[in-house]
Order: structure tokens, then C-alpha cells, then sequence
RNA sequence: CGCGGUGUGGAGCAGCUAGGUAGCUCGUCGGGCUCAUAACCCGAAGGUCGUUGGUUCAAAUCCAGCCGCCGCAACCA
């Protein structure tokens, strides 16, 4: 009988900064199923690895002055330790600079192409100059503008290649609204309605703007754009259309992908397209679980709120970071990583839990019986309950599992751990232990006891990789004891097993001192993090000075600003950004919209003299017409308003 | 009237599809125990289930309106 293939993967991460807790999230959930799945006896297949390409990383490297690959290469160095580290156990690593990647890459596009599903077109749409690249409506920032450098863009057109969408429609909203491709569904609704209903938009899949990517095999000077490059290492990787690997037949169609909210809407939409157009089997489940939102901000880098994982691990031990994660991971929904609400957990399932209930049975068995329990029984009717409550932990885990809910899963497993502390309570072993009659009955409750560590350890070994391993030496269980198929009997462990009193496993926080010393941390790092940013940015700025295209003063002349006063102001309906201003510019008054209404609310405005640009052609917003636009700066902390003195009259011309 | 989600004891959540004693984890308080990592076990307090109205013998659960929060989309000249 051969084994059962499952295929699961992460998405390829994207090494333009180091990894953070952020990525390993998705990996450890990942690295948990996947072991899971080896335990259950199947052969799996876990696939991590790297998106390497795109303008991004190419601008990077410049910054650096070195290239492209020397710059992945350093960072790619540092994902492969960090998932070392975390013990995450993946059968294959994809960089999609490997040789085979482009290589089938390049074989997709010319098949899609020769089917008609790829075809040259022109793109018209947004440019940003400076960063020398188009971008689609929904693409640009909450701002309009470049996601990249948060630049103003343009309207261009050039050369590009298509792919039609379009053709896909109908057959993703099934998927999407008919099928239990994507877990949690709830947000099927979400992209259908956004995406699917207003129309698929045919999807730019090449650009002549960078050189960092796959060429075009046919023709020169277009690159690969993201989309067909990064998503295909799912089949890449398993030697579809190479000869790297053999595994397709194996492994297609994936059991799971494993993505966070920000990157669903790829895999939900674009993904399954791409693979219908190559007419071959759709993935099983697309995952989908929310951010980590930390100490109640979202993470994020630029922020240098995020704990580095490393740090955590070395304070905590690995798999109390992998567990917390876990177990208060849930798909689709956010969750929230503070300091407070990891240690409490630690210490509460870990250490008061199941690390107590270790020490404590391994510590009696050690004192009552010298290590090594004597072969003589006695059962007793409390003992039925004790044992079906684990056994029927492992059938609950098994269902849970079934459905991607770790959460789930764990919470089962330590029902089971809480009862075998309660069983303590019950039989009283210590009473047991003061007479000498009830010698029998005691090892007949230590040996329930230890042969539900055996059990409930087992179950969490995927999840606690490090751990769980010295559970089984203390408890003296042998790799044999601990196969899945031993996990729903009870009696596995030898009858005079000998236990090994060791080390604590989880020790418990100090939860006060603890955070007082995270929190030092973190303000340290914070006040890194903003010095690099800010002389980063310096930087830049200063570069874009110099990059500014040179214009004369007649070209200067065109633009007329003149000053005005705001004589009233108004949100315009159905819109966050947007305030609607009347302006009295001396020349009789006008009306002006400006996207200010997340930083200012009208009576913060009304009086306050402004600097128009007064001729401006004239644009509907949201279909309000604005005739002009104010000056405001763009800063760290939003927009801010360039307000003038109050001294100079309404309509005097700026120069 | 853009789309969707959500609102349950101090905190975080389950229950809602198939109406009928409001449940879990953490925290708090009281008690018990001593094998154990100041751990464990038992008990208690604490909720008019966002709001208003409707259907029903009966609604957290079904229906309608309203309010709050979150996300997605649109909007920054």
C-alpha cells in the first residue's frame, strides 16, 4: 500500500527586508500540518521558499550597490536560518531565480500565449515616472498613488502583454461561492462582489520598465511580471514543464495553500485562473487566516514594533512561540500577539498545565516507586472516564485537523491535559502512596497517567517539534509508543515503565518582569528602527531632489497660485477622503474638493488661508467638481495643509 | 441607500444554519489539597446576549429598522 500524497504550502515570501514573526506565522501553521500529516502516515510534501524577482528588489540592491542576486542570496540566507530556528521541517525550498522556475515559467507564458489566453495588447493606465512603472486602479495606495514610493502618477500607455481574466469569471465565482476551496468562506462574498461582479479586468502580465524578472522567451525586453512568475512555483516546484523534479503527478492538485488576508485575493482569484487557462486541476483549499496584530497595532516593519522571533525564542523556547502562535491563530480572523496575552498563555497551558502534570506524575512514580512501576494492577471505575475523555481528545483533534483548525485542535488536545490533572485530584495517589496496600492501585493510576502523557504528547509533537521529544524520555516512552496508530488505544507503554525525572519543560514567567523587559526591548528597537528610517529616508528625499526633472521658469510661470481664504467646508457624501471647500479667492469664490478629511475636519479649516492652484483644469471627485487644489505637504503623519499668513490679502498671486 | 463581517459577564471567544435551563478560556473572590513549576482541584460572584419593534406559547437564536466597531471597494488634482 502506498502512502497518501499531501501537498501543502506557504506562499513564496517576498526577501526585499528581513523576516519577521509576521512570516512565521503562516510557516509555522504550515510546518504543524505538515507534520501532522507525516504522523497520520502520509507522504507529504511542504513547500516553502522565496519571490525574488521585481522592480523592488532591484532598486534595493542598487541602494546597495550590489546585484540583484547577491542581495536575495544574503536574505534568503536569513529566512533558511529563521526557519531552522523555528524547527520548520519543509521537504523543498523554491527561489524563483532557480534556473528550472525560469525555465517552466517561461514554457507558461508561451503556452498560454499559444492558447490564446496571453495576448499583446497595450497598457494604458498609471505611471509613475520615478519609479518607471505602471500600476492599476487598485493597485495605488489609499492616497492614488505610486504603492511603491507614494508618488504621484500619470496617464501613459506602452507595450504589454495580457492575460484574459475575463474568460474565467463565471467558473471562479462557482469556485469561490460553490465550492470549499476557500476556508474561511466568508470572505467569498467579499471578492465576488469587489472583483468578480463589477466585471474581471484582463490582467497585465509582463513589463518592459525593470529587467529583475523572467524574460519574455519571445520576445526581448519584456519580463515576466509577478503574477505568472511567483504564483507558479506551486507547480514549478514539483517539475511541472521541467525536469528538476518529477513529483507533479504525485502531488497536483495541492491540498492546501496557506496565505494571510493580504495576498487571498491572488490566490483566490487570479491563481485559479491562471490554472484553468492551463486546463489542469485547481488546488483542494485555499487557507486563509488574518495578521497578527501586536500589542494592539497592527505589525508592522517600518514600525520596529515586532519582536524579533529570535529573541522570543531564545526567552521562551521555540515551540512556546510556535504554540502561542498556533493556538491563537484562526482563519480568517486577526489576532492579537502582546506580550501580556503570550506569557499568560505560556504560562497557563504550558507551564501550570502541561509541563506541571509531566513533573508532577514523573515525580511520584520517582518517589513511590523508585522510578520503575511494579507490574501488579488494580483498576477502579474512575479510571473509564479519565481514559475516554483523552481518547475521544485524539478523535477530536483528528476532525479538526481534517479542517485546517489548529486552534481547534489544540484546544481538544488540552481538554485532555486538564482532565489528567483533575484525575490527580480524584485518585489522590499521594494518599495511595502513604500505605502500603494500596501499592497496586497507585500504579495503576500513575500508569493511566503516564500512558495519557504518551498520548496527549504525541498529539502536540507536530506543533511543539523540541518538546515534546523530551516528554517521551521522561515518561519513558520509546519511538514505538508513540506512532499515530497507538494513539487511540490506551496500554501502550510497558507495564513496569521506568520514568526519567528531567529538566522543567515550560518554566513558568514572571509576568510583571517579564514585560517590564520585552517592553525595554521593543522601545529599543523602536528607537533603532526610527533612526535607520529616518536618515533612510533622508536619503531619499534628497534623491528625489536631485531626480526631479529640471523645468525653467516659463514653465514655473504656468502654474498661477494665489492665496484664498476658506470660508466654508463640508464632507462630500459617500466618501472617507474627501472634503468639499468654498473658497474665497478673490475673484468671486470657488469650489475646491481636496482628499484632507481623514487629517482635518472642517472647523479645523474654516478661516484659514490657503495657497490655491487656481488653474488647474477643472475634475469631478466622487462627482463633486473641484476647480483647483490646495498645497499640502505630504509628511510621516498624514497630509498636512500649507496654511498662510493670516496678513496676506485673499488672492494675492504666489511666485 | 456600494459590498461584507461583527456587537454575548472585567478581557478574549463559543452558541445563532435546524428557536425552549446562556457556555468556554483567562482574570477576580472563597474553599480544598500537598504529588507538582506559588502549580493542581472544587465552589462563588459577575451578562435584561448593541438598540427598538415584530413573529411565536417561547428569541442570543427568525424578521425589520436603528446605532457602534472592523474589513473590502470607490474617492486625494
Amino acid at each position: 500500500m502506498s502512502k497518501k500524497p499531501f501537498y501543502i504550502t506557504t506562499p513564496i515570501y517576498y526577501p526585499s527586508g528581513n523576516p519577521h514573526i509576521g512570516h512565521c506565522y503562516t510557516t509555522v501553521a504550515c510546518d504543524s500540518i505538515a507534520r501532522f500529516k507525516r504522523m497520520q502516515g502520509y507522504d507529504v510534501m511542504f513547500l516553502t521558499g522565496t519571490d525574488e524577482h521585481g522592480l523592488k528588489i532591484e532598486q534595493k540592491a542598487a541602494e546597495k550597490g550590489v546585484t540583484p542576486k547577491e542581495f536575495v542570496d544574503g536574505i534568503v540566507e536569513k529566512f533558511k536560518n529563521l526557519w531552522k530556528y523555528m524547527n520548520i521541517d519543509y521537504d523543498r525550498y523554491i527561489r524563483t531565480t532557480d534556473d528550472y522556475h525560469i525555465d517552466t515559467v517561461q514554457k507558461i507564458f508561451k503556452s498560454l500565449y499559444d492558447k490564446g489566453y496571453i495576448y499583446k495588447g497595450e497598457y494604458s493606465g498609471k505611471y509613475c515616472t520615478p519609479c518607471e512603472s505602471f500600476w492599476t486602479d487598485s493597485q495605488l495606495d489609499e492616497n492614488g498613488c505610486c504603492p511603491e514610493c507614494h508618488r504621484p502618477v500619470a496617464f501613459a500607455k506602452e507595450e504589454a502583454y495580457f492575460f484574459k481574466m475575463s474568460s474565467f469569471a463565471e467558473r471562479i465565482e462557482k469556485l469561490l461561492t460553490e465550492t470549499d476551496y476557500l476556508r474561511p468562506k466568508t470572505r467569498a462574498l467579499e471578492l465576488v462582489n469587489n472583483f468578480i461582479k463589477p466585471g474581471l479586468e484582463d490582467l497585465c502580465v509582463s513589463r518592459t520598465t525593470f529587467k529583475w524578472g523572467v524574460p519574455v522567451s519571445f520576445d526581448e525586453g519584456h519580463v515576466v511580471y509577478v503574477w505568472i512568475d511567483a504564483l507558479s512555483n506551486y507547480i514549478s516546484a514539483l517539475g511541472y514543464m521541467n525536469d528538476a523534479y518529477n513529483d507533479y503527478d504525485k502531488f497536483w492538485p495541492a491540498d492546501v495553500h496557506m496565505v494571510a488576508k493580504d495576498i487571498m485575493r491572488f490566490h483566490a482569484i487570479i491563481w485559479p485562473a491562471i490554472l484553468m487557462a492551463l486546463d489542469i486541476p485547481l488546488p483542494k483549499h485555499l487557507a486563509v487566516h488574518g495578521w497578527i496584530t501586536f500589542n494592539g497595532e497592527k505589525m508592522s516593519k517600518s514600525l520596529g514594533n515586532v519582536v524579533d522571533p529570535f529573541i522570543l525564542g531564545e526567552r521562551y523556547g521555540c515551540d512556546a512561540i510556535r504554540y502561542h502562535i498556533l493556538r491563537e491563530m484562526a482563519l480568517g480572523a486577526d489576532s492579537s500577539f502582546s506580550n501580556e496575552i503570550m506569557i499568560n498563555r505560556i504560562n497557563s497551558d504550558l507551564a501550570n498545565g502541561l509541563g506541571n502534570l509531566v513533573a508532577r506524575t514523573v515525580t511520584m512514580a520517582d518517589k513511590y516507586f523508585g522510578g520503575t512501576l511494579p507490574s501488579d494492577r488494580e483498576a477502579d471505575p474512575l479510571d473509564e472516564n479519565f481514559k475516554s475523555v483523552v481518547l475521544n481528545a485524539f478523535a477530536e483533534t483528528e476532525k479538526a485537523m481534517e479542517e485546517t483548525k489548529i486552534k481547534q485542535a489544540l484546544e481538544e488536545i488540552f481538554k485532555a491535559v486538564d482532565r489528567a490533572n483533575k484525575y490527580i485530584d480524584e485518585t489522590e495517589p499521594w494518599k495511595l502512596g502513604k500505605d502500603e496496600i494500596k501499592k497496586n492501585r497507585l500504579a495503576s493510576v500513575l500508569y493511566n497517567l503516564l500512558d495519557a502523557i504518551r498520548i496527549i504528547s504525541a498529539l502536540l509533537s507536530p506543533f511543539m517539534p523540541v518538546v515534546m521529544p523530551k516528554i517521551w524520555e521522561q515518561i519513558g516512552a520509546s519511538e514505538n509508543d508513540v506512532t499515530y496508530d497507538k494513539l487511540s488505544v490506551f496500554g501502550v507503554l510497558p507495564k513496569n515503565v521506568t520514568v526519567h525525572k528531567g529538566e522543567i519543560l515550560f518554566p513558568r514567567i514572571d509576568v510583571d518582569k517579564e514585560i517590564e523587559e520585552l517592553n525595554n526591548i521593543i522601545q529599543k528597537n523602536m528607537a533603532e528602527a526610527k533612526s535607520n528610517l529616518s536618515s533612510e529616508e533622508k536619503g531619499e528625499i534628497a534623491e528625489k531632489i536631485e531626480l526631479a526633472p529640471e523645468i525653467s521658469i516659463d514653465d514655473f510661470a504656468k502654474i498661477e497660485i494665489r492665496v484664498a481664504k476658506i470660508k466654508s467646508a463640508e464632507k462630500v457624501k459617500k466618501s472617507d477622503k474627501l472634503l468639499c471647500l468654498q473658497l474665497d479667492d478673490g475673484m468671486g469664490g470657488r469650489q475646491v474638493v481636496s482628499g484632507i478629511a481623514q487629517y482635518y475636519s472642517p472647523e479645523d479649516l474654516i478661516g484659514k488661508k490657503i495657497q490655491l492652484i487656481a488653474n488647474l483644469k477643472p475634475v469631478k471627485l466622487r462627482g463633486v467638481e473641484s476647480l483647483g487644489m490646495i498645497c499640502a505637504a505630504d509628511t510621516p503623519d498624514g497630509i498636512k495643509v500649507v496654511f498662510v499668513d493670516d496678513s496676506i490679502p485673499v488672492g494675492s498671486k504666489i511666485r
